[in-house]
DNA sequence: CGCTTTTGACCGGCGC
DNA sequence: GCGCCGGTCAAAAGCG
């Protein structure tokens, strides 16, 4: 968690200033190659690039002044207020493999294509077991995995925070405008091995990510070409399907985050083979932020989770309870063989071991080009969203890391049985998860590996709060940011 | 008890 | 005006 202020602080304070993010992101990261093979991704090699997230403002041309109205307008704020986006990054990290993630972004009505000068910004939204994505910047290849953040990007229906060249070499390149929104321009289709896209609309998204079958897509519900049913800004993010770890009986993969979202409707849609899920947000009362998330039906692996409205209160310091939220329940075999995920086993469904769904299906389906590079061994039963916690944790504690200059060590649990972390350990570290995640920030950073904790000792400037000290900058929401409830403690 | 998910019913927008 | 479709409501049931 601490490890997602990061980024999330540095965009604060470099709001507008991508370049500044991508330099973070470059000056302290490990920009070592990642490797192809997601399925051996847990060696002591395996580092972990800083990379931040990608938010890509969208262009405020022919933004409605509704849109613009709408906090989604403010992509940074929008992105800090929104540890969803948090979510959508774990879930998209090198938990759920994802294919190689070259960017292609497109955004309502303005294509944005990363390039410039001499050279396409070509940003590396990851990969994870196939060829190597690339960071291009100024001509500089960066090899960057398939990280949480790397394959984050936001893209905001408006954008408050212009989007221009000065503001941002790293996609401060051609800006083109497609009449469309989803035509990909000619040179940065051909720049884009394939892979991410982020289109005009939402059901354009929802559709399908455009290219199919790799990468993550975001969209803004802006293009012409579709009709609105409401004229409401919405984001749209298309992430990688986190396979059948967090799958529900009739739902969807649901990555978690620190809002609490409560599932109150699914609908079948039309032309789909897959069902549409309705949250709203339960951590407040009143709180309008809804999301919806489909898997794409041109692509099941993909997630499409479709955000409306904003929230209008703080991260809950503490989560809802989980009461009857946990109806993923341990198989009869344990959910330690549930959760055990081997990189040449399929997916088991964590429930109905019989008659899995169709997203389960499709689940078992996709194992073979997404195997989790996660095993997680529970040596006791626990629910899928504590899964889906610990590994929020733990990415957090290796960004954090990362954000200390360390490099990158997945300590996730996967076949580290050396590993000073135990599963056990893991999942008991849950509860302190699940009861406040600020304590995450200023205990548990510093938990997961001993020599990084010692060397986060010895990182004595090291002052987690500055991770938020930015963060109550946040002057274009009526959030508490996280600054604030540093404060509060 | 308070939260969740599930699921059928209901409502409203949109196209014909 | 009608029907389709997507989005929401609300009751029921489960979970901690």
């Amino acid at each position: 968690m601490c490890s997602l202020f990061m980024p999330i602080t540095r965009m604060e304070n470099y709001q507008g200033d991508l370049t500044d993010i991508l330099r973070a992101g470059t000056t302290t990261a490990n920009v070592e190659a990642y490797p192809s093979d997601h399925q051996e991704p847990h060696t002591d090699t395996w580092h972990f690039p800083s990379d931040h997230p990608l938010i890509f403002p969208s262009s405020s041309l022919a933004m409605e002044e509704e849109e613009a109205k709408d906090n989604f307008g403010d992509p940074f704020s929008s992105y800090m207020r929104d540890p969803l986006l948090n979510e959508l990054d774990i879930s998209s990290s090198s938990l759920f493999s994802s294919p190689s993630c070259t960017a292609r972004v497109e955004e309502g009505v303005t294509t944005t294509t990363f390039g410039g000068g001499g050279g396409h910004h070509v940003l590396s939204l990851g990969h994870h077991n196939h060829q190597s994505g690339g960071v291009v910047v100024d001509g500089d290849p960066i090899k960057r995995p398939c990280n949480i953040f790397s394959q984050m990007l936001q893209i905001s229906p408006s954008a408050k925070i212009p989007m221009s060249p000065r503001d941002s070499p790293v996609i401060g390149g051609a800006v083109s405008s497609s009449p469309r929104g989803i035509k990909t321009s000619p040179d940065s289709a051909a720049m884009v091995a394939s892979d991410m896209i982020i289109n005009g609309n939402s059901s354009s998204a929802a559709t399908g990510c455009l290219l199919g079958n790799t990468g993550m897509q975001i969209s803004s519900p802006r293009n012409p070409g579709i009709k609105r049913r409401k004229s409401q800004a919405k984001k749209v993010v298309c992430i990688p399907a986190p396979a059948a770890a967090n799958s529900r009986p009739t739902g969807e993969v649901v990555p978690s985050d620190l809002w609490a979202w409560r599932k109150y409707g699914q609908k079948p849609i039309k032309g789909s083979p897959f069902p549409r899920g309705y949250y709203r947000c339960s951590s407040s009362k009143g709180c309008p932020a809804r999301k919806q998330v489909e898997r794409s039906r041109t692509d099941p692996n993909m997630l499409v989770i479709t955000y409306t409205s904003e929230h209008n209160h703080p991260w809950p310091t503490q989560r809802n309870a989980l009461a009857g939220s946990t109806r993923s329940q341990p198989s009869k075999n344990g959910a330690a063989a549930a959760l055990k995920v081997s990189p040449n086993s399929s997916h088991q469904p964590l429930q109905k071991p019989t008659s899995p769904t169709k997203e389960e299906q499709n689940e078992n389906m996709n194992d073979d080009n997404h195997v989790c590079p996660t095993v997680i061994t529970a040596g006791s039963a626990s629910t899928v969203k504590e899964e889906f916690e610990g590994i929020e944790k733990q990415l957090e504690l290796d960004l954090h890391h990362q954000h200390l200059g360390f490099a990158y060590r997945p300590s996730m649990p996967v076949e580290q049985s050396n590993q000073s972390h135990h599963p056990e350990d893991f999942f008991a570290d849950l509860g302190e998860i699940e009861a406040d995640p600020l304590n995450l920030l200023f205990s548990q950073c510093f938990s997961a590996d001993e020599q990084q904790q010692k060397a986060a000792k010895d990182a004595a400037p090291l002052d987690p709060f500055n991770l938020f000290d930015n963060w109550s900058g946040d002057h274009n929401t009526n959030n508490t940011s996280f600054g604030e409830a540093k404060r509060q403690l």
